[in-house]
RNA sequence: GGCCCCAUCGACUAGUGGUUAGGUCACUUCCCUUUCAAGGAAGCGGGACGAGUUCGAAUCUCGUUGGGGUCACCA
């Protein structure tokens, strides 16, 4: 059977909540395996277990999908050639296969209740056997011992019953992955998998060759845990007579004790990680980084999603797992902030302002810490020194928002006895500089710390506190002109009246 | 436990028979510096183990050990 001659990929999540960031990486690489072949990539949502879904879990996935710049040619949401793309919508196509199963004896009905299955699994473990159907339905036309009559009768009485593959005794079943190469399973130890639940849906096993079949995937790029039921993968499109997909497993990602990441050894969600900061290049550099390299020779650790998608290949996927490790994440995104150009940051920085003025009154006019001009220049003061974005306004809210409090140990350590006075009279010299300039306000502060014959750093490090509250920032010359005259002579005055009575003696 | 996968610095990794085993994060030190960062320089630290093949093995083979995944009418 023909199989596309474009390259088509899938990322095929079940709609269970959130995006994991296993999942994101998944996506990442299938996209980025698609659009570097030219091809297409698809998102198919599998909701084939009724009692895991999650209300708005799909719409959620297509929308953290297109945070990531990951949108799918065809999708839910979007449609395409081969939908429906939401497997409780294509019910009636697993269901006709399967009686196609049926009918050329590669399936049969079984009757067990669950509750018989688990006391056999439950006998089985105790003789130490491996915990298999025991074919107790297998018809006698297929060689089981269920004669056809009782199967009629069961049939027409009503039962509820599901459908399961018939797995050939005695066979290999090899798999060629592009990642691991060749791997073989024994028949005997596949189970006769259920295909078509007691409630008319399919399971996971029937469903994914059906749709990637019918969606014609060329690729099949998942997580490594699918690696065991491929084998059931591979019989199934044997047993229709497909062609067969390229499977590619990908390694793990793993909590730092090796485990598969989980939930309960910190955060999975793809938009825990967008709550706490970090912008989409990061995360998906950092992501595409864990298990994949851009190969020999190259040393290039800082991503954009087109550099990745220009430089992607499936060989260079390595084999084990890897952890996922913060510290380098965060780095990451240090990064991408430094690379932006100050206009970028700019534009990238306003909406969390205004979202910040929504909240907070700010003394400072609004058209201006809003313009342009002004983010451009706290972009370029901070951004050597933010970890995040949102710092920009967070971290270094001083040139949007006038301090409301002065680090304790800083004032302790900086505010002298006459450090008050100092910068009153200091003021009362900025006031009168024409040129609020960052040169021009160092020399305005050199001639008057010679003049009173205190250090600089005896007026530097109040000042820095005055303005800004804090004891840490950027230049503080050029951190004064882009706040303004108006602006720092008010937070000097303001901080000395604030801090008149707290002398260094509080200690 | 059966089956399957995996195994290079603490973490992510380069490397495909001949390298002083390279890079990045983290950590330490130094330089720069009015602060905090950033940046620059240096340091720390590694092929699980044991056999074999070979003139030569991180690289090939086998075994051992260790770790992981999977064994549902969940995906």
């Amino acid at each position: 059977m023909a199989i596309s001659d474009i390259v088509r990929t899938r990322f095929a999540p079940s709609p269970t909540g959130y995006v994991h960031v296993g999942g994101l990486r998944t996506a990442l690489y299938n996209y980025l395996f698609a659009k570097k072949c030219g091809g297409k990539f698809i998102l198919r949502i599998e909701d084939t277990d009724q009692t895991r879904l999650v209300e708005g879990a799909a719409e959620n996935i297509e929308k953290v999908l297109e945070w990531a710049g990951l949108a799918p040619d065809e999708s839910p949401l979007r449609g395409g050639d081969f939908g429906p793309y939401t497997q409780s919508q294509r019910l009636h196509l697993y269901k006709r296969y399967c009686e196609q199963l049926i009918a050329e004896k590669k399936a049969y009905y079984c009757f067990s209740t669950p509750e018989e299955l688990e006391e056999v699994r439950k006998l089985q473990q105790k003789q130490g056997l491996q915990p298999k159907y025991n074919r107790k339905w297998l018809p006698e036309s297929m060689g089981g011992s269920m004669p056809e009559s009782k199967i009629k009768e069961a049939l027409e009485s009503g039962i509820p019953k599901v459908v399961r593959m018939k797995v050939p005794d005695g066979i290999t079943i090899k798999i060629d992955d592009v990642i691991r190469g060749v791997v073989e399973f024994d028949s005997a130890v596949v189970d006769d998998q259920v295909l078509l639940k007691a409630d008319g849906f399919p399971t996971y096993h029937l469903a994914v060759v059906v749709d990637d079949h019918l969606m014609q995937i060329t690729h099949v790029i998942r997580g490594e845990e699918w690696l065991s039921s491929t084998p059931k993968h591979v019989l199934l499109y044997d047993f229709f007579g497909w062609e067969k997909p390229v499977f590619a497993h990908v390694p793990l990602l793993l909590n730092p004790d090796r485990t598969k990441l989980s939930k309960r050894q910190g955060d999975v969600a793809v938009e825990d990680y967008i709550k706490k900061g970090f912008s989409r290049d990061a995360l998906l550099n950092f992501v595409a980084l864990l298990g994949w390299n851009p190969g020999s020779g190259s040393e290039q650790e800082i991503f954009t999603l087109d550099e990745l998608r220009e430089q992607f290949s499936l060989e260079h996927v390595g084999k084990s797992g890897a952890i996922f490790n913060l510290d380098k994440l965060q780095w990451i995104e240090e990064q991408h902030i430094r690379r932006k150009s100050d206009a970028e940051l700019a534009q990238a920085i306003r909406p969390i302002l205004e979202e910040e003025l929504k909240s907070r009154k700010t003394e400072m006019p609004i058209e201006k810490i809003t313009s342009d001009e002004y983010l451009r220049a706290v972009a370029k003061e901070m951004k050597e020194r933010a970890r995040f974005i949102k710092e920009f306004v967070t971290f270094s809210s001083y040139f949007f928002f006038e301090p409301e409090t002065y680090e304790e140990d800083a004032v302790k350590k900086r505010w002298k006895d006459h450090t008050n006075a100092l910068l009153s009279e200091f003021a009362a010299r900025l006031e009168t500089l024409s040129d609020f300039t960052a040169s021009a306000i160092e020399a305005e502060l050199k001639t008057f710390c010679e003049a009173k014959g205190v250090k600089t750093a005896e007026m530097v490090h109040p000042i820095r506190l005055a303005v800004s509250g804090a004891s840490f920032g950027p230049s503080l010359f050029h951190l004064l002109e882009i706040i303004g005259k108006e602006a720092v002579l008010r937070r000097i005055h303001r901080a000395v009246e604030r801090l008149k009575r707290e002398p260094a003696a509080t200690s």
